[in-house]
RNA sequence: GGAGGCGUCGCCUAGUGGCCUAGGGCGCCCGCCUGCUAAGCGGGUUGAGGUUUACCCCUCUCGCGGGUUCAAAUCCCGCCGCCUCCGCCA
């Protein structure tokens, strides 16, 4: 949701937004008609109730004939004034409705077009020498780290278990994760998995990628595809203080997603699957501050990413490729060295205002309450595991741990392939 | 799943159809007073929207949504949340 003064006020640059993003700018004109409806309605309204309630202070004074006359009168007055009422709630809903269609207005400097129009920022790290690249499920199943077969007899296709040193890899990340957000000044937090429909929506979820989202119909819940959901819904409907800095979450959560536009891709091993962990940075900020803020997300991905030592490259998302909530987006990519391509292991958002004004987060300030903006940032993800066991394989079938991970495998210097299939 | 209780401003609370333009206390903010602090005194202090250069003013907001009524914090219906007890389950 966009606030509809500022459009009023400066109607192009939702146009421009609009058209960044390879979106229609006419929505601007209907939203401004919506809200001259609305505000014309509401005036109407407004101006009956004001007479309606003096009435009601006369009635309550007068007695006998006049008394009588001025209820006939006031029973007229309460008709119009719920019909005036009805008229002003349905001008509202439909610039709601309308106010939820287009897409968060992009930041200057986006660059404009779709999936193929990034900005590579930088490359980072050398791309491992290998004569004979093994793919991440080839090493995973011969390490006993990785069990597609029976994922898929237990749960279907893009389920997994994870096994033994594979087991170990992923706490080992997420809890790297976990320490590395304690020790910047985050708030660990595990979090729901099941949230109420107004927290999807308010995030942004429902909209063009509803499909992604799981649903519980018969409890009315939706499964989250990211602690940013609950982190988001955490702090709805309230008044935070976010003028001595920014308010730092860091959630542990499983996540889980439909793929549901994605048959045929990535089927094989971890990397698309419908669950997975995530450790997930979550601020609140000023919107002053978001941009700032947007750069110290990132950076904290980047220093995770050296920490497992995997060569990447972070890239400026363009307009038409970011999803409605964001205003920017920086993706850090690993390099997969079994497909020759970078593959996102990280995504950091700056969302503005949008969730917030949806989820009524808001700051004080010497003139009433504005909303905050909101950000959001990947430090792992089960994903990770693909590249790691990639990027860090070796002739002889053994994968090395980077030296962060040894502590959460026992001190372990090698993964080996298992002797005996199990 | 069953029974009961509760939901009013940041917190505590008053309020049983019109005197509620929601009162009081605590906390907080501003001022006065005062060697300092405390106390005392005066004022301010929910949020959303409309109007306006601004001040003012107006409407909505007593968990949420409907209804009754000229008029609802107050009466009726539905829902949600919290608490207590019982049952069932891990």
């Amino acid at each position: 949701m966009l606030d509809i003064r500022a459009i009023r006020e400066d109607p192009d640059r939702l146009r421009a937004s609009q058209r960044a993003r390879g979106e229609s700018p006419d929505v601007v004109d209907d939203l401004l008609a919506a809200d001259e409806a609305r505000r014309g309605a509401l005036a109407e309204f407004e101006r009956l109730r004001a007479e309606q309630k003096n009435l009601s202070k006369e009635i309550a004074q007068a007695s006998g004939d006049d008394k009588q006359a001025l209820l006939d009168k006031a029973k007229e007055l309460a008709a119009e004034v719920k019909s005036a009422e009805a008229a002003a709630d349905e001008a509202q809903a439909r610039l709601d409705e309308l106010a939820m269609v287009p897409s968060n207005i992009v930041i200057d400097g986006v660059p404009a077009g779709g999936e193929d129009d990034y900005v590579v920022f930088r490359e980072v790290g050398d791309r491992p020498q290998l004569d004979q690249v093994r793919d991440h499920l080839d090493l995973g199943e011969s390490l006993g780290a990785i069990d597609s077969a029976r994922g898929a007899k237990v749960s279907g296709s893009r389920f997994y278990f994870l096994t033994g040193p594979g087991a170990q890899l992923e706490l080992g990340l997420l809890n790297l994760a976990m320490n590395t957000a304690i020790e910047a000044g985050f708030v660990p937090m595990i979090t729901p998995t099941l949230v109420r429909p107004e927290v999807m929506s308010g995030t942004g979820f429902l909209g063009a990628h509803a499909d992604e989202v799981y649903r519980l119909e018969r409890d009315d819940l939706y499964l989250v595809g990211t602690s940013e959901v609950s982190l988001a819904g955490y702090h709805s409907d309230e008044i935070v203080d976010v003028s001595a800095g920014p308010l730092r979450y860091a959630g542990w959560s499983a996540c889980y997603r439909r793929e549901a536009g994605s048959h045929g891709k990535d089927t094989r091993g971890i990397i698309r699957v419908h669950q997975f962990h995530k450790v997930e940075m979550f601020s609140y900020c000023s919107v002053e501050e978001s941009e700032a803020e947007h750069e110290r997300l990132l950076a904290w991905e980047e220093q995770m990413l050296a920490a497992v030592e995997l060569p990447y490259r972070v890239i400026d998302v363009a307009a038409g490729d970011l999803g409605s909530s964001a205003a920017r987006k920086f993706d850090c990519e690993a390099w997969l060295p079994s497909q020759s391509r970078w593959m996102e292991v990280t995504s950091t958002s700056n969302c503005t205002t949008f969730q917030a004004r949806r989820l009524g987060v808001r700051e004080r300030t010497e003139r009433g309450t504005r909303p905050v903006a909101t950000l959001n940032g990947t430090l792992a993800t089960t994903r990770w595991i693909v590249a790691i066991l990639e990027n860090h394989q070796r002739a002889d079938g053994t994968v090395a741990v980077p030296t962060a991970l040894r502590p959460y495998l026992g001190g372990r210097e090698l993964l080996e392939p298992r002797s005996r299939e199990v």
